[in-house]
DNA sequence: ACTAAAATATACCGATTGGTATAATTACTA
DNA sequence: TAGTAATTATACCAATCGGTATATTTTAGT
C-alpha cells in the first residue's frame, strides 16, 4: 500500500505535470505549483528536493504517459513492418491528444530545457536518443524478416522518421493544425513503401 | 541620418537579440537587459514601449538576420529549382550559424510564445506561414518551368519541406550535431528527385 | 485511545521581478 | 555658445521569486 506521502507525491506529479509541460521550467513558479495542487510549500517540499527535481519528475511523468500506448503496442508480437505502421499511426492522433496535456513533452521540455536546465536538458536526450534507438530496434527487426531491405542504415533512417514526426509536431502545433502532422505520416508512410521496402 | 535614440534602438537589439532568442520571454530579465547592453533601464524603457515590444523586435532582428542570406538567394534570377537546392544547401550550414545566435528563432520563440505571449505567438506564425508560402511559390514556378510536375499540390510539399527542416533543427539542436539536420536535408532533395521531378 | 513519527501548513527570508517618476546628462538648433 | 528638447541614469515601487525554519496537523503502530 502507498504511504500517505507516495500518494500526494503522485497527486502533485498528476497536478503538476501539464503545467510544467505547458509553462516550462523558468515559466513554472511555486505559487503556480501551490495553487495547481491546492496544497502549500510544506507539501511540495517535504516530497521533493527542489523546484528542479519536481522539473525532472514531472517531465517523467508526463513522457511516460504520452507514451506508454505506443510503447504497449510496440512491445507486442507483431512483425516489424506492422510496427512501423503503428508508429505513424500512432502519431496522427498524437497532437489532439497531447494539446490537453499542455503540448507535446518532448519539443516543449526540449527547447526550454537547452537554455534553462542541463539537469532536464540532459534526461530529455537520453529519452530522444531511446526513441530513436527503439525505431532502429523495430527497422532491424523488418530487415531480418526480410521486409525491409537489408542494404537499409536502420539507426539514419530512425533519425528520418523521428525527425519528420518532431517536424509535424512543431507546424501542426503552431498553425493548431493536426492535418499537417497526418500528412507527414503519410509521407513517411510513402517513404517506407517506395525507399525502404524490400 | 539616424538619431541618437535610433542608434540605441539598433544597439540594443543587436546586443539583446541573441539573449532572447536564447532565453525566451520569461526567460529573459529587465536586468540581463541591462547587463547585455551596459545600458540602464532608462535608455531601455525610453526606447522601448515595454518588454513584449522589445522581445517583438528582438525576434523581427533574429529572424531577419537569419534568413537574409536565403532570401537574397531567393530573390535572385534562377530557376525554381535551382532555388529549390538552394535551400537544401543553406540549411545544411544554418545550424553551425544560429548556434552562435542561441539558436533558431522560429523554433526557440515559436515554442516559447506558444505558451508565454500571445502576441510574439501570432507574429512567428506569420512569419512561419510566409516561409511556406515562399517555397511554395518556388514550385510553382518550377512547375511552369516544367522542371516539377504539374500534378503537385506546391502548398501541400512546402509544409513537407519545411517541417523536415524544423524537424532536422530540433533533433540537431538537441542532439548538438550538424549531421542529422544534413541528412534531413539529403532526405529533401532525394524527395525533390524521386517524388517532385517531372 | 495514546503516542511517536511522518507529513503538511504557516510565516518568513533576502533577492529579483517588470515598471515608473524624476533627476542628470547629452545632443541639436538658433 | 546658450538654451531647450531629447535622451539616459538613478532611485524607488509593490509584487513575486525560490527556499527554509518551525509550528501544526495527520498518520500509523501499539
Amino acid at each position: 500500500m502507498l504511504t500517505k506521502a507516495e500518494k500526494t507525491t503522485q497527486f502533485i506529479l498528476e497536478k503538476v505535470g501539464p503545467y510544467f509541460n505547458k509553462h516550462g521550467y523558468t515559466g513554472t513558479s511555486l505559487s503556480a505549483i501551490t495553487q495547481a495542487t491546492g496544497l502549500t510549500k510544506g507539501a511540495i517540499y517535504g516530497n521533493f528536493k527542489d523546484k528542479e527535481d519536481l522539473a525532472l519528475q514531472a517531465f517523467n511523468y508526463n513522457i511516460r504517459r504520452a507514451m506508454s500506448k505506443l510503447r504497449d503496442r510496440m512491445n507486442m508480437e507483431a512483425d516489424g513492418l506492422t510496427k512501423l505502421k503503428e508508429i505513424t499511426r500512432f502519431f496522427r492522433k498524437y497532437y489532439a491528444d497531447e494539446k490537453l496535456h499542455g503540448g507535446c513533452p518532448m519539443i516543449n521540455v526540449g527547447i526550454d530545457s537547452l537554455n534553462h536546465n542541463h539537469t532536464l536538458y540532459l534526461r530529455v536526450v537520453e529519452v530522444m536518443n531511446k526513441l530513436i534507438q527503439k525505431i532502429a530496434d523495430i527497422i532491424d527487426q523488418a530487415k531480418t524478416e526480410g521486409t525491409i531491405k537489408s542494404s537499409i542504415d536502420s539507426l539514419k533512417y530512425a533519425n528520418q522518421i523521428y525527425a519528420q514526426i518532431q517536424g509535424g509536431i512543431f507546424i501542426t502545433s503552431m498553425l493548431n493544425d493536426e492535418n499537417h502532422l497526418s500528412e507527414l505520416m503519410n509521407h513517411v508512410d510513402r517513404m517506407i513503401e517506395t525507399e525502404m521496402r524490400a
